[in-house]
DNA sequence: GAAGATTTGTTGAAACTTCAATCACTCTGT
DNA sequence: ACAGAGTGATTGAAGTTTCAACAAATCTTC
């Protein structure tokens, strides 16, 4: 069938009340961060997936798969993590082509202050806003959504 | 209180699928629409909000607002936009500082293919793999979101 | 009615992301 | 053991976004 199939009214209004609030959030969280400990969301993702592993380092392409990112894309925000001194790059034992990145003492440090700022505006402007019916809801709602992205990948 | 309260693991859980439903599916409608269309999210989102308004025409101010960009991002995509004939920039009458963006026939017309494939694609990653009810939910989550973020910007 | 403050939109440079190409290593099948 | 296919990560260039500075027009207030 060549027609398309037009949402009908209120799914309209949950998309676009979806989109605006997630662009909203997603601007808000990001300048908060950046303001307060110079790091974009995207940094920060980094550094809590390693910080979550085990010995706090992980392999290239399995830290890119957890913080949703390229590869490439991975390759150069490390680089400049690495810079900064809040992670670290060595070689992988088993694999030679695999490259490990791990997180500094100072990037641990870092990443502690930064959560308890973090984590105070999602509850401020999410967690708490949101009914915890509906905030149950969305879990499952993107919860299938991300099954459901990764099945055509 | 300088303790963070944390959130909880119910929370945490609800919070991280969000994360990671919301970055992977706007990076499949990104790809979707640059690749069967040429445009950007940001540049559809433009588009839509301009066909959309009476005369299909909008101030740059106002454009910025409903397709939530920044001022400076919209002056650089929307001059895009205008080398490739989908919108046309005049003056505005009343406010000599101000500036209108108008969609053309030609970028009217590209709007309605993608809207087709774009409505479709939302329908087949998002719409329909949530449950009515989540829907809704979702929508009222966001919109509070939303509504909260506008207070404090 | 003019000085000062504010609003509107643009600009160029810096920072970041994407894209395609590349290099090095590992795996597969013979 | 080797050729070829596939995987892991990086690179540079091109494209996009952010940031700060700016110019022009409007609003305020005395």
């Amino acid at each position: 069938m060549t027609e398309p199939r037009w949402l009908d009214a209120a799914q309209q209004r949950d998309w676009r009340a979806y989109i605006e609030g997630s662009v909203r959030l997603a601007d808000l969280l990001d300048r908060d961060l950046k303001s307060k400990h110079g790091l974009s969301t995207a940094e920060y993702e980094i550094l809590v997936r390693l910080s979550e592993a085990p010995d706090r380092r992980l392999r290239m392409a399995e830290l890119a798969e957890f913080a949703s990112q390229s590869r490439s894309r991975l390759s150069h925000t490390v680089a400049r993590l690495e810079c900064k001194g809040l992670v670290a790059r060595g070689t992988c034992g088993a694999d030679k082509r695999g490259v490990n990145a791990e997180l500094t003492d100072e990037g641990f440090a870092l990443l502690e202050r930064a959560a308890r700022d973090h984590v105070a505006t999602v509850r401020e402007f999410f967690i708490d806003v949101i009914d915890p019916d509906d905030l149950k809801a969305v879990g499952r709602a993107f919860g299938a959504v991300a099954e459901r992205v990764a099945k055509v990948r």
